[in-house]
DNA sequence: TTATTTCGTTCGAACGTCCGTTCGGCTCTC
DNA sequence: GAGAGCCGAACGGACGTTCGAACGAAATAA
């Protein structure tokens, strides 16, 4: 993956390539074996998932999945950078129009936990393979990982100031609480769940308000 | 670890053995090797970390390892296994003479606060490596998290109960809220960070009391 | 007392398996 | 026939685990 600039390799397929028919196949098949690779990694975890299940997940040989990724940690790094800029993108546009900070944060849970119900496979290796990358990889991930940290972390801030509680609140405190428990959701919560994720994502909203301000939205 | 029973096999140290000198050496270097195992399983995780590297750390030959542990799952097992215990007496034992539901969850979260402190790596590797067991040992784990879980849940159903929210509440989501926050704890907090055990314990505590009712303690 | 046996403890060396990765060659399409 | 896509087969290494032998101290027999 040294060979390639970050931003030819990790957006999603790219809306024309050089070679059309050819390039779409590729991106096509990249794509399907990225996804399978997905739900092994969210099985079994990645250091116990094996090159030869994630194969046989994507129907393709062992041999021919090296055709699409290089090496095995790949697999992980795309998947990771695509997941942590897709949740960016969405919860910027989200965003765009919403001004009281409380609605900001409320925007902001509303459009995690979508993206979560909607992607379970994807939030539960993000959530638990943090540490799985190494070197170039791990600092990169880190780095959009961290851009997602900050823009949640100013919104608690606003919202802090607008309204402070009558308790001393740490902001870098405050903020690992609320992805402590949206991070934790793959823990307990899946489809089946009797909880909808609309209901679970108004209640975190409604208890980290009053957390964090002392009343509700 | 089929052929013991759990209460001679995963307790603390027992006072006293039929074979005085040698069992206490034999208790003692147990948990010396089931201490380095856990310091290696928090640094590489449990896959990643070999038999080769955990006898190193504990500076016994790979052989030797396995004259006291049949299985590398069951250094897993056995240290999860006394973690979840201690969590659960420790709480039990706080709880006496508390008897305001509010100081009640105040006296868990430090509880929990607290021991994690003290035990990083344990609570790390418990936190991290829910899923690392299989079976009966996997079975057996589940169940005293459960019991810690329980009480826990009971906790705070009688916080709500005493001082109902004014918007819906449900109590499962609640509970694993707070425990997504507690065992989130092991990514961001290490003993050089600036804010102390006491005053995360205490922060936490407030702005969940205050989520769950709309109010501080 | 001494000689012998037993037993808990330790370890070097190996076994079989699975791992990530590579290589050479096959089959299509252009 | 050039090149992409694909694969069977293998390589070298790391893994969890086992085996047989050694050691020392305590227990037993002489």
């Amino acid at each position: 993956m040294d060979s390639q600039r970050a931003d030819q390799l990790f957006e999603s397929p790219p809306a024309e390539s050089v070679s059309p028919a050819a390039g779409d196949t590729f991106e096509a098949r990249r794509d399907h074996i990225l996804q399978a690779a997905t739900h092994v990694f969210a099985q079994y975890g990645y250091e116990k998932a094996s090159m030869r299940t994630i194969a046989k997940a994507a129907d393709v040989s062992l041999a021919g999945l090296y055709h699409y990724f290089e090496r095995k940690e790949q697999l992980l790094f795309v998947m990771q950078f695509r997941v942590f800029s897709s949740l960016l993108s969405n919860l910027r546009e989200w965003l765009v129009g919403v001004e009281s900070p409380r609605d900001r944060l409320c925007t902001m849970i509303r459009s995690h936990v979508t993206y979560f119900a909607e992607h379970m496979a994807e939030l539960k290796v993000c959530s638990h393979e943090l540490d799985s990358l190494r070197g170039e990889t791990y600092d990169q991930a880190r780095e959009i990982r961290l851009a997602y940290y900050g823009l949640t972390r100013e919104i608690i801030a606003s919202v802090i100031e607008l309204d402070p509680p009558d308790y001393p609140l740490d902001l870098h405190v405050a903020t690992m609480s609320l992805f402590g428990t949206l991070n934790w959701l793959y823990r307990w919560w899946n489809p089946s769940h009797p909880t909808p994720p609309k209901v679970v994502a108004s209640q975190i909203t409604n208890q980290f308000l009053a957390g964090i301000c002392g009343h509700t939205a």
